[in-house]
RNA sequence: GGCGCUUUAGCUCAGCUGGUUAGAGCGAUGGAAUCAUAAUCCACAGGUCCGGGGUUCGAGUCCCUGAAGCGCCA
């Protein structure tokens, strides 16, 4: 069955939804790719509502793990609160951008618990034509064991020398310096980088799901393959084609390690003192917990469903739908539907996969200070909105990136939000209320008419975008629409009606009909724009002095001699200084001249141009007429005030030193990221008079690899132009109270 | 290293199974209009569709190859 979008929902079976989106990891607070994910589903499940389906949206906080147990023991806190604390924060992200998430839970739960060991002991107890057919297995597993901590080490937390290069500090996977890729154990000089203590090799039993299992991997490949019940792709087929790899005649599914041993924060394995599930088996059954917990408190009762958790979950009519990033699309079309496959629950319907955000084509990133913090954006008072529009705009139903760049989003928003549809409410208010008190034509039917050509009339095409997640087409659609009603009103030219109502009626009567007209497809906008928009469509239901409009009011239309409200401005444009203040080009709010061009703020450096507090190049003997470098130039050097932590004579060289510096970076454990640095300023340095002092690191200059090591930067030293040793060299040193990490600009 | 993705007007992107002079929005330029918290309408100008080969009557679209950028390798 193919649904058929061109129908009324009311002609439409009601749709029962169990929506998710991906567990954020409690390590860390929001950031803009979370936002996205996020307003992606909200968009669909608003639109899925407006049609008159049940859809009841769930998320929680993946809270386990041995990144979470480490963090918050650095942090002196209990793994529990350390996680509470971040919950804590979410709220006012989801509320701040208008997210209808039905109920956040988290997966350190009484229900994840029961859900998980649940799932676990049917996996473990399988039986298959009357035999045990057990999908769980023991198998003696070698790791390294951190003596010191007295426990054993995710990879993640070893570091040791690159065996083909012999570069230091480089984790387990592969090598920074010459992209070797190897395993752990490979490492030369291997250390904890929890204690700094060498590993043991150590032997532990682990528990494994045999995905392996022919049987397995043949479901596997039906269901990725799979249609699902309104005769569509499962998945996307680009993810379809990555799941080949995996699930190809080459036979490269292995059996999946669900164990860890304690100490770690988890889930106890049923049956097995000792040992944890590993975070990611109990983190997507985190979905059903919070919809347990969202059945099971009554919530689920308000929203109109009354039968219970399990029953509805057992439903054959509930389609359980699940949107991801393209960096879990693993876990989530392998390991969790034969999770739930063989341990009799319902598999999902879709697994929708979405790319990255990028800023200014940049993968953003927290130490390069290039994200855009979606907190901050709702705090100096940018419309949430705007934001929902933006991402809509940019998104289809690909696993492609997308990217945010400043421009593009205040051309975007003040083109289409302010200059085409709120404009047209903006302009005709006036009319109505001045000469006509709010009351619009008694021919509600004829202006109907009208407006249903140029609006209406694609509502479906609109509704089928909505459904294949292609938003950005949906709203090219839209805006198109929104021409065509400005083309309609500039092509009466009301404002001459106008001049004339006064004495003629029918100019007078021409001028209600436009009116009417473009008001009433307004309003059909709007209902189309709702699913992205919701606060503004509100606002302007409300300006039209009607209730909450739904999808099939499309249909529907004004009622003669229907009263608007006065018109209040519904939205106002994009300030480029809200866009300086939100990638923080204005750190207090007041430094005017730190506006920057727009042509500046591109693509190239958005968002690495810090401050652009530099003074304007002065044309001096160092800059001669015609060897400016622009402001973007500049932006691309990443200057920082580093630490001097060591220093130290390197053996064979007589101009370096070696420095270790520290600019307040931290690695993806939170662990401080100290630099090596080689530096030729032997001559004019002791080492012993470094330590402890401040200096200017070139933070992104390209690592370089000299005999005696990785240099990652370069610090900056004056001396003589003509490179006159006897002139002297001097390192640059801030002013007292510049700290590590600082940025110079 | 392996695999994959991307590269189309100044910017952000459409271009389905190959088919007449390659499209949109924004921006630029010129005009119209002045109802609108400057918002609109019209016109016009912008492209060796990343480079190089090939298949074909015909390629942005298929194949090979190179470059740049990005991602994944559980």
């Amino acid at each position: 069955m193919t649904a058929d979008f061109t129908t009324s929902p009311a002609q439409e079976i009601k749709r029962k939804i169990f929506v998710t989106t991906a567990l954020p990891y409690a390590n860390g607070k929001f950031h803009l790719g979370h936002m996205m994910e996020y307003i992606q589903a909200d968009i669909w499940v608003r639109f899925q509502r407006m049609r008159g389906h049940e859809v009841h949206w769930v998320c929680a906080d993946d809270t386990h793990g041995a990144p979470i147990m480490i963090a918050a023991e650095k942090a002196g806190k209990s793994p529990q609160d350390f996680v509470a604390e971040i919950a804590a924060t979410r709220k006012e992200y989801l509320d701040g951008f208008h997210l209808s998430i039905d109920n956040w839970h988290s997966t350190d739960s009484p229900e994840n618990v029961e859900l998980a060991q649940d799932i676990y002991r049917k996996l473990r107890d399988f039986v298959r034509d009357g035999k045990p057919a057990s999908f769980i297995e023991r198998r003696s597993v070698e790791q390294f064991y951190d003596p010191v901590k007295g426990m054993f080490l995710p990879d993640r937390y070893i570091k040791g020398e690159c065996p083909k290069c012999g570069t230091k500090d480089q984790y387990g996977d592969s090598c920074e310096n010459c992209s070797a890729v190897y395993a752990p154990t490979d490492l030369k000089n291997p250390y904890s980088v929890l204690s700094g203590a060498t590993p043991e090799m150590r032997s532990s039993e682990h528990f494994f799901f045999r995905l392996s299992d022919p049987q397995c991997v043949e479901f596997l490949r039906e269901w990725t393959e799979g249609l699902d019940r309104h005769g569509k792709k499962r998945l996307q087929s680009e993810i379809i084609a990555k799941t080949k790899e995996w699930l190809g005649e080459d036979g490269k599914m292995g059996d999946w390690d669900i164990s860890r041993d304690a100490p770690y924060f988890g889930i106890p394995l049923p049956d097995a003192p000792g040992k944890y599930f590993y975070v990611w088996l109990d983190a997507p059954v985190g979905y059903l917990a919070s919809l347990k917990n969202y059945f099971d408190t009554g919530k689920a009762a308000k929203n109109g469903e009354p039968r219970s958790f399990e029953e509805f979950l057992k439903a054959e009519d509930t389609e359980q739908i699940h949107f991801i990033g393209k960096d879990i699309v693993y876990f989530h079309v392998l390991f969790w539907p034969a999770m739930l496959k063989y341990s009799g629950y319902k598999t999902p319907d879709n697994v929708n996969v979405h790319g990255f955000i990028t800023v200014g084509g940049e993968k953003m990133s927290k130490s390069r200070g290039t994200g855009i913090d979606p907190l901050t954006y709702l705090k100096i008072g940018m419309n949430p909105e705007w934001l929902r529009y933006y991402i809509a705009a940019k998104l289809n139903s690909h696993v492609e990136d997308i990217d945010f760049t400043a421009e593009d989003f205040m051309a975007r928003v003040n083109s289409d939000l302010i200059g085409k549809f709120v404009n047209i409410a903006s302009r005709t208010a006036g009319f109505v209320h001045k000469h006509f008190a709010g009351e619009l034509s008694p021919l509600a039917a004829e202006t109907a008419t009208i407006s249903h050509a140029m609006v209406g009339a694609k509502a479906s095409e609109v509704a089928a975008l909505y459904e294949s997640r292609e938003f950005g087409k949906a709203t090219r659609l839209i805006m198109d629409m929104a021409d065509a009603v400005n083309l309609f009103y500039d092509t009466a030219k009301p404002w001459e009606m106008a001049k004339l109502a006064a004495t003629d009626p029918q100019a007078r009567f021409a001028l209600l009909t436009t009116c009417s007209v473009v008001l009433e497809s307004f309003r059909q906008l709007a209902i189309l724009l709702t699913p992205i928009m919701p606060t503004l469509s509100t606002r302007a239901f409300e300006f039209l002095g009607v209730r909450q409009q739904c999808w099939s009011d499309i249909t529907s239309s004004l009622p003669a001699q229907h009263v608007i409200h006065p018109y209040k401005h519904l939205m106002s444009r994009v300030e480029e200084k809200q866009l300086d203040e939100l990638f923080g080009l204005l750190p207090d709010g007041t430094d005017k001249s730190a506006k920057t061009q727009p042509a500046q703020k591109g693509a190239a450096s958005g968002t690495t141009s810090k401050k652009s507090a530099a003074p304007a190049p002065q044309p001096d003997a160092t800059a001669k007429s015609g060897e400016f470098i622009s402001i973007d130039d500049f932006a691309k050097v990443d200057l920082r005030i580093a630490k001097i932590v060591n220093a130290e004579h390197v053996e064979g060289s007589d101009k370096l030193l070696r420095l270790t510096l520290d600019v307040g970076e931290v690695d993806t454990l939170g662990q401080p990221r100290l630099r090596n640095v080689f530096s030729g300023i032997k001559s004019a340095y002791a080492p012993e008079n470094l330590i402890g002092q401040f200096t200017v690191l070139v933070a992104n200059l390209a690592p370089r690899k000299m005999k005696f090591g990785v240099s990652d930067g370069m610090v900056l030293a004056a001396s003589a132009k003509d490179g006159n040793n006897a002139a002297g060299l001097y390192l640059l040193n801030p002013h007292t109270g510049a700290t590590a990490g600082m940025k110079v600009t």
